[in-house]
DNA sequence: CGGCCAATTGAGGATCGTCAAAGTACGTGG
DNA sequence: CCACGTACTTTGACGATCCTCAATTGGCCG
């Protein structure tokens, strides 16, 4: 956690009605008097807010500075973004880094860590911020008071979230035969996690549905997977598909899976590996 | 919700150990003896899902009948497949069917809607399958005593997946154009819902940054918006933007936009149009 | 003023979509 | 059991989109 007083291409940042300029613990932090307080949170709540300390301070983050970063541990709170804007990234299998998406006043961030214990985005200003953090304790008695059920209720739900992330950053930097490798490979983890052969199963989905879900056309798809089969890297036959080189197709996929599977992706290690430029 | 005693295409699908052949909802169901426990669940947990009844009864679904359709209001409760397979789906702009993802025996299914009152994704059958319907209730004592700050909570995770889907949405579906426009359409409309001016802002980003989150390369993004500043549509002088035909913008976007706004995205109504089987 | 990074511009080419048609699987009804 | 119709899948030719590579311009900071 960086914070700062320097204050600097302040082009659509109106100052703050009273800013403490440093990490401020001060006693109570006033969520009615926020300028973004109606973005930010349902105007019936505001009074709550301020009476259950759900903000215990307010962190100032210079431009180019990590609010968190990359596999931090998560601490039991998260953030708002009170004036400036992020940008959250994450790796790619080869190391580079991938914009998740950018969040201005108003916005929430590290809401999908919820359930993690290490954050799977790193967040950067983009211009000098303010961030409140907020943490998870006025929403329940006590987090670690908080039921196994509950917890694994909201570890699915990060974990939802992490799939949809991972799934438009697969449809952002792959080509069509990196990302048709991917969901076949991501078919074959799932599979294999429930005790199917990872290597023979069905697609039960026409390819009409799989172009759809990979951003291809159905034509594309089925030239693809000629290509797979000339390569010899597997059988199809309709919808039956046998896998015949799991590592060359591991290869192609360069480390990308689509859609991971359900919840045996914990946080994963990026490698380091070829980079390519965007 | 739709259920039925007839089971075909069973390729991949063992018989479940002792299946009831409707809608059951017998005294109480056993999590420990289920096949996929150990995927849908921590094995930790399966007794104490049992005890508080975490599974209220078992569906079983058609191949290409609905466990439940776009739009329809939500009950208090998610999914869990048990065997068989769905696709996900929720419609374009155009009103087009789009593949949101698919589940197969172990996954969860709508966990998006935890927050909201309608379904966001329709949830097709892609073979005869059952799933368990769970219930939030067993999360909390009941969800009409949920606090305020608590609901709100869920309903911002719930809007963090649905911005990751209609990422996913623009990503798989649209041009460059067209996506660069969502984009910025997207910025806008977001500043404006903070008070800012909606026709002249600044971006706080690189290049570089808009390129990989839009999945294209700076050049492109370059060439792209000296072509809308060529159509006359805004103004854009280094980070400086200015938009001049708000209308043609949307045109343009053709109802995407990207990513929508942090919190005034409500349930929309969705248009019925042509619908296709699986 | 000079250096560095970001942004632009240009030329060429690979990828993948579009359109059209033929082939195949599957379920239905005779 | 076989014929038929429908929907899905494959195959082919062509073209647009967008990436790649390279060079130039512009802006910001020391």
């Amino acid at each position: 956690m960086q914070e700062s007083q320097i204050n600097m291409n302040r082009l659509l940042t109106p100052p703050p009605a009273e800013t403490h300029h440093a990490a401020s613990a001060g006693p109570k932090i006033d969520c009615s008097t926020c300028l973004v307080g109606r973005i930010c949170l349902p105007a019936s709540l505001t009074s709550t807010a301020t009476d259950c300390q759900m903000v215990q301070r307010r962190i100032k983050i210079v431009r180019g500075d990590h609010l968190y970063q990359l596999g931090e541990p998560v601490g039991d709170r998260f953030y708002a973004v009170r004036y400036g804007s992020f940008k959250t990234y994450h790796l790619d299998p080869g190391g580079l880094q991938r914009i998740v998406g950018f969040h201005i006043s108003g916005d929430h961030m590290a809401l999908d860590t919820m359930g993690l214990t290490n954050h799977r985005c790193g967040a950067i200003a983009l211009e000098d911020s303010e961030v409140c953090e907020i943490s998870y304790d006025c929403l329940h008695a006590r987090r670690e008071a908080l039921i196994p059920l509950q917890r694994h209720f909201y570890t699915m739900l990060s974990k939802e979230i992490a799939r949809e992330q991972d799934a438009a950053l697969l449809l952002r930097n792959t080509r069509a035969e990196q990302r048709l490798t991917a969901f076949l490979l991501g078919i074959s983890l799932r599979y294999a996690a429930r005790g199917y052969s990872s290597t023979s199963f069905r697609l039960h989905m026409s390819r009409q549905d799989i172009a759809d879900f990979l951003g291809l056309t159905p034509e594309s798809v089925s030239r693809l997977l000629f290509g797979l089969k000339s390569q010899g890297l597997l059988e199809v036959s309709g919808r039956a598909v046998t896998v015949l080189d799991a590592a060359g197709l591991q290869r192609l996929a360069g480390g990308y899976v689509s859609p991971p599977p359900a919840d045996e992706a914990e946080t994963r290690q990026p490698q380091l590996a070829t980079a390519h430029a965007a």
